[in-house]
DNA sequence: CAGTGGTCTAGACCACAGT
DNA sequence: CTGTGGTCTAGACCACTGC
């Protein structure tokens, strides 16, 4: 492995797991290239790919400091379910169902990428609009990308909501479908088998890690995904 | 403007423009350190960054060889049903069922904004996957905006391929549900009624004219919508 | 085995923004 | 004015790969 990757994968490392929280200002460059014995040239090259990914910004005669998450876009309209339950005028609760941490299996290292023997965070929830079900959530956590998740307990906090203000995404796949619901499913989102329900299935990335996988299964009707587009130029 | 930023807009110029068609191999980097009398850190960090927005492949001893372009961007991907379904490796057909011109109606310009007195296409088509009915589409046609699509029939070109090659859009909204088959819709799509099936409504613009709404209807599992999402910083 | 890309160095000068 | 990032140089060594 090339030295700027891994200085890469260092810098990464402490922006996704929080060490270097949003607004850190991370060591200068002839700092860095101090402590990894390197031209400066090198140092450069792993920085401005944090630049590129959005991971963090740089000021002249400042330094570089780790990027504020966004506050709302359309994409985080979809990731914070919370604030979307509020937004349509309703009470919002949130229940975890489980929480395990596990050594990952091949099926998990479909969903989620990580390296052999890698450990995962399991959680399964619920997300209540007024006393109704809305979304089933389930959640797999790369706690090598984010350490901090192990001592967080979720019992409270929603993992979507806690992994937006802990961690600077910079990348998001969303796959869609509609599908009838599961009889686990259904007992859940307390609505019949095989119930017409959306599903999301979406991978988010920090720079090169992989942060989380996660399933949320609306009851059809309750739920609208909206995207803008732009024509690829 | 840097060096380095002019080179790789010459090497994507070159590209683009279809000078450096796909295969080519474009100048050594050698070459263009005399070419831009600079050194080849400089080319190199050109290249490097061509190399990430995938226009280019490279191979030691070989050279660095212009890629041939993606079949389908994600975007395209749910705008071109027929290229979708061969992309599938499945053969295409589609049918049309109705076809007509009206007044719009208040109903017609909820989904689809134009003057009172405006005149839509109407059209009502089926896309087949193999022998199988892949997608039903109902769409709305502005004829205001797109006055060429009164002179098409569109009994053997799909509307949206059509559109797509006549008419530059700006912007898209696609809103996604999921809900179960009417009983029209299972008929057309030759499946139980109440099947789970995805939604897709999609209001299309180019510039500020509204030119096209469209309602595709999925039988639930043969369709996947995959979206690629960045966080807006 | 020769030529390409992949990487790295130890400097340098400059523009710019805080102090 | 000072310190930071932004850029560039003129070399160097290595790994890989296609001839």
């Amino acid at each position: 492995m090339s030295l700027h990757k891994r200085i890469l994968q260092d810098l990464e490392g402490n922006i996704v797991s929080g060490r270097w929280p949003p607004g850190y200002r991370i060591p200068f460059e002839h700092e860095l290239t101090e402590q990894y014995q390197c031209s400066r040239m090198t140092v450069n090259k792993a920085v401005m790919q944090l630049v590129r990914s959005g991971l963090v910004q740089r000021r002249r005669k400042s330094g570089t400091y780790v990027s504020i998450p966004k506050g709302q876009s359309a994409v985080l309209e979809i990731q914070d379910i919370g604030l979307e339950v509020e937004a349509l005028g309703q009470a919002y609760r949130y229940e975890l169902l489980a929480r395990t941490e596990v050594k990952a299996t091949d099926d998990d290292r479909q969903m989620l990428p990580v390296g052999k023997g890698g450990v995962l965070l399991k959680l399964q929830c619920r997300h209540f609009s007024g006393s109704r079900p809305f979304c089933l959530e389930e959640r797999l956590i790369n706690l090598a990308a984010v350490p901090e998740a192990s001592s967080e307990s979720f019992s409270v906090v929603a993992p979507g909501h806690w992994l937006l203000k802990q961690v600077p995404w910079s990348a998001a796949e969303n796959k869609i479908r509609a599908t009838g619901a599961s009889s686990k499913a259904a007992r859940l989102l307390e609505i019949r088998e095989g119930t017409p329900c959306l599903i999301i299935e979406r991978r988010t990335w920090s720079a090169e890690n992989h942060i989380t996988h996660v399933l949320l299964t609306y009851p059809g009707d309750s739920h609208e995904l909206v995207a803008e587009f732009a024509p690829a130029r």
